[in-house]
RNA sequence: GUGGAUGUAGCUCAGCAGGUAGAGCACCUGGUUGUGGUCCAGGAUGUCGCGGGUUCGAGCCCCGUCAUUCACCCCA
């Protein structure tokens, strides 16, 4: 037994299923880099207020799962536990947005919550993200819907589905919040959902359990209160991505555990995740940076999961990438072949051509079972017998054919032989 | 924070009226002292999560504890 592991409700990386993280990371990131995001990359800490003045006071996130500290210098920091708030504020501070509108930014990193984990909850987890700041634009929130559908088909994804909504905005949700909270208060509800009443009464519409679920039939509906601007607004998203060939559900119940979200809002579930179903999701927050202390700078953006979407296509029996695999594999008998095959492994590796070696001074036997387990097609094997004619063999791990070769044609040749 | 489940070899797991551990895979060695993958022969490995209790005797029963896991909650 090991003294250390991996702190609870974080699991560590490693091969060969690593290569599968990293594929599904570059996968959901490709589209947005073809698409006019450029890449920004912010600290893993910030100051604890950017979070609780811009996730909200209310959400559980700021509230009970915050990773905090103190520095030595007395500054109060956390763990950020979401993209959002630290991508604005980053722009605001380089004034990006004085610069032309919209900033489309993405970024891909580690965040941090303190929850209990469970099948598809970590503490440490990983997200893929995009923002788009300083355009009101409903084709600018269809672009980033359909980018994330796009990523997901393109790793094969097949069985998740797209929520939609919208939130409205500072006209119209206060009059629905106050709408929902009167008929919410008539109900039969447990004490700490009866504080959410007051607090947020939008997330008990999220609320899972069946009793509650049952109670909110008759409740008021977001969709019947929506201003024109917000109802034109949504239907004119709602249009662009039936023309984009997405297909969506409307959910008025829909809400989302961020203070910030107004109007649109979506979020990417998977059948066959269990609980945490949530692959992906996003929206418009158009209060944000003022929130922040910075200008009127309408946005929107998503989080998409990749641990989350690993699971996804495990779950859906989805071949996973695996890891680049190693072409050509040196066994070398003896301190003289030891260098000669050295170097023939430096120069193919400069020359483009993955290339391994049998480290550790194995016998012939065990450099083969190596060489047969990097899964390479070639393995290069010289002797003394060998260099002294100037020769090595080149043996093809697939047929087991075996041919020699002038030591200086071999990396030639196997470029060659490779194509 | 609240509930449920599980903790046995590196991995996946079996074990049982309570009589002091086993399989498959993986690993190692040899068959082949200059050749892998297949095949054959052989081999190593466990404080049965930890602590206490009951018992002549506990992997199995009881209590506690820790860890993992699933669900609520929340969300990626």
């Amino acid at each position: 037994m090991n003294t250390f592991s991996a702190p609870k409700g974080t699991y560590d990386l490693l091969p060969p299923e690593s290569a599968a993280f990293l594929a599904v990371r570059e996968a959901l990131a490709a589209p947005l880099k073809r698409s006019g995001y450029g890449y920004v990359e912010t600290p893993g800490f910030e100051d604890v207020k950017l979070f609780s003045r811009g996730v909200g006071e209310s959400t559980d996130i700021v509230t009970k799962e915050m990773y905090t500290l103190t520095t030595k210098g007395g500054d109060e920091l956390a763990l950020r536990p979401e993209g959002t708030a630290s991508v604005l504020r980053a722009a605001l501070e380089a004034n990006l947005h004085r610069g032309p509108l919209p900033v489309k930014l993405w970024y891909s990193g580690s965040y941090y919550r303190y929850e209990r984990p469970q099948a598809g909850r970590y503490r440490h987890f990983s997200q893929v993200g995009a923002e788009a700041l300083g355009a009101e634009d409903p084709a600018l929130d269809a672009e980033l819907i359909i980018l994330a559908v796009d990523a997901y088909r393109s790793l094969g994804l097949r069985d998740f589905r797209l929520l939609l909504n919208s939130l409205g905005d500072k006209e119209c949700r206060p009059v629905y919040r106050a709408a929902l909270q009167e008929y919410l208060r008539g109900l039969d509800l447990d004490e700490e959902t009866r504080a959410r009443i007051e607090i947020n009464p939008l997330r008990v519409l999220d609320d899972k359990r069946e009793q509650v679920q049952r109670q909110l039939a008759g409740a008021p509906r977001i969709s019947d209160h929506l201003c024109d601007a917000c109802r034109e607004y949504h239907d004119q998203v709602r249009e662009l991505l039936t023309a984009a060939d997405i297909t969506f559900e409307d959910d008025v119940k829909l809400v989302r555990g961020l203070d910030y979200y107004t109007r649109t809002t979506f979020e990417f579930v998977h059948g066959r995740l269990g609980s945490q179903s949530a692959v992906g999701g996003g929206g418009r927050y158009d209060g944000l940076s003022q929130m922040l202390g910075g200008p009127e700078l309408p946005s929107v953006g998503w989080a998409l999961g990749v641990d989350r979407t690993v699971l996804a296509l495990k779950a859906e029996g989805i071949e996973l990438p695996s890891a680049g695999r190693t072409d050509v594999f040196a066994v070398p008998l003896g301190e003289q072949a030891r260098r000669a095959l050295f170097g023939v492994v430096t120069e193919l590796r400069r020359q483009g051509v993955s290339a391994d070696f049998a480290f550790g001074g194995k016998g012939l036997k065990n450099a083969m079972k190596s060489a047969n387990r990097s899964g390479a097609r070639f393995a290069v094997i010289a002797g003394e017998r060998d260099l002294a004619d100037g020769e090595v063999q080149l043996k093809d791990l697939e047929s087991g054919e075996q041919t020699s070769v002038a030591l200086e044609t071999v990396a030639a040749t196997l470029r060659e032989r490779l194509l």
